[in-house]
DNA sequence: CGCTCGGTTTGACTTTTGTCGAGAGCCATG
DNA sequence: CATGGCTCTCGACAAAAGTCAAACCGAGCG
């Protein structure tokens, strides 16, 4: 694409429709150029963020169930999608909204820490583009030949092009076949040093998985689905960043655990703020967990996982509210 | 105004068109009302800040002119609005800019202080609403009954209404005929207090006034032409939020300023960020004391001052650009 | 020198959006 | 209980924005 004359072009263009309000035959007529070309230049504008056109999130704060999860579980901030049914696809609405609420949580200068999974790629792809300046997205965990589409490194990769940021892959596999070699990798400068800036973080964005047989770890090949059985007995509740932690939200004392190169649950406790999404009504378990292990301060959820949430806190918790 | 069912729909509306992209109609059949309802809700959501649409000013501080400022006056951000002649009125594009820096720069939770005049009053005016959480707004200075309609109060009001902010007024003259009342006024509580939240603000917005008969001082009858006359012989430079100011940026030492109730130079210098703007050509002399006693560190200025300031920063400085 | 290729620009057309006046519903009031 | 304002809503029209295929333009290449 032709580098500077354009990106003038649709800066000028963008000025003077969003910000004078003027009409596009008139930004058209001052500009020099048709119309169909600032009608162009807008889409550009609006795709690589120059303008932004953000829709406050408020509403699903206001809530009241919202309210009463947030104290329940000592919760920086709760956002319920409502699932009316009547929105074709229920899952992406609750992804739209945490793409808002992603957005509206990055400042400039901010250091992100990204995992993986189907719902933050659906995340990443619907994001809207926002031209932040000073912006770091760093991979929270080892990558991993995902049979699909959302590896962890596309993960990090589509949410700092969106952002306009710069994206810092992780060139280790998040899991490998013995714990020295695990160790090793770890001690590597270029990792290490990832490692530990995972914890100077500002902001972290994940999901969490399922220890059955349909998790993750289990269909990208990390785990086979007896070995996580095993796992589940010995206390597997949930997965978060490709590691397995307990129903406390600790980290599971297994050698699987061992062998992953990953953000330590520690780190991630450090980061000020966790946000936490999850779209299937499966990972009540994985979420109550990583909840009670201090892994989130901000969740989005749909409504049904949102009234499981507050029945579990318990009747005491409810009265509270 | 219909006080809840409304809210809510506008909001609802702003979602589905804004974040989920649908159509005006889908919206209508999905919210089962007329789309031209929708389109009204639309405009509302605009207007109330509901929905945000920005545009990133990185074009104008991406100006070489205006780095060649930062850098020669020391200061940290720098915009500067081309006047090219072809749009209609030159200023208005000022201030537009100005106020889209303003919105910028505000952040949640800001305390932010803001002095008065025409420039301050237009760019109120033309602001966009935003739906800021957990702002104050701030009035730098005492009351004024102006014959226009840009008063002290007027300005922090309106600034406050379009971001949903707190306003915070003064309740005190800017000007008193006797030290002894201004010093007395100064010393009660509802004055003190405020006068000394000044310094916790995080961001200040003002212009300059110049001192000659056209000032808005005069104007405004806080002093007479032959009174300013004398001022302007005893070093008077400019005029900062009702304040008379040296060619130092220092607070003139005379009657006048003893008189008034205002934010105290010092106070302003502790904010963190000082945004002023200039419209007017006539301001150059105000502004270059202003800037020199530190009372500036964001500045929004027309091509042609940007030029006369970097004149007069002296061909040194223009040689380290 | 003429060709193709990638890209931008344009005019003409279609779709979407904004607006306005009319009508419907709703309260408070006489 | 009718009346008069009031706001909210809708349908129809006008205006604006989006889209697309064709034209254009310049660069590189045979």
């Amino acid at each position: 694409m032709a580098i500077r004359p354009a990106e003038q072009l649709i800066h000028k263009a963008a000025w003077l429709y969003y910000a004078h309000g003027l009409r596009q035959d008139q930004v058209a007529s001052q500009l020099k150029i048709s119309r169909a070309s600032v009608a162009m230049y807008l889409r550009k504008a609006r795709e690589t963020g120059i303008v932004n056109i953000s829709t406050s999130t408020q509403l699903f704060t206001d809530d009241v169930l919202a309210r009463q999860l947030e104290d329940a579980f000592k919760l920086d901030a709760v956002w319920i999608a409502p699932e009316n049914g009547h929105v074709a696809d229920p899952s992406t609405d609750i992804a739209v909204l945490a793409a808002s609420v992603f957005l509206e949580l990055i400042k400039k200068g901010d250091r992100i820490g990204v995992a993986w999974g189907r719902t933050i790629y659906t995340i990443a792809d619907i994001m809207s583009y926002a031209d932040l300046q000073d912006v770091t997205v760093v991979q929270l965990c080892g990558n991993l030949g995902a049979p699909y589409s959302y590896r962890p490194d596309q993960c990090t990769m589509e949410i700092a092009r969106r952002l306009n940021a710069k994206g810092l892959n992780f060139y280790a596999p998040l899991v490998l076949t013995t714990e020295e070699l695990a160790r090793g990798l770890r001690a590597e400068p270029v990792i290490r040093e990832q490692l530990s800036g995972i914890s100077e973080c500002n902001l972290a964005l994940y999901s969490v998985g399922t220890v059955d047989a349909d998790s993750h770890v289990v269909k990208c090949g990390a785990l086979t689905a007896s070995e996580m059985e095993v796992l589940r007995r010995a206390g597997a509740a949930g997965v978060i960043a490709g590691q397995i932690i307990d129903a406390q939200g600790k980290a599971l004392d297994c050698s699987y655990n061992r062998r992953i190169i990953s953000a330590e649950l520690s780190s991630l406790r450090k980061i000020e703020k966790r946000l936490v999404v999850v779209q299937e009504d499966s990972k009540f378990g994985p979420l109550v967990a990583a909840i009670a292990g201090g892994l989130c301060t901000h969740l989005v959820v749909g409504a049904r996982m949102a009234r499981r949430l507050l029945d579990h806190a318990g009747p005491a918790a409810e009265k509270v509210a």
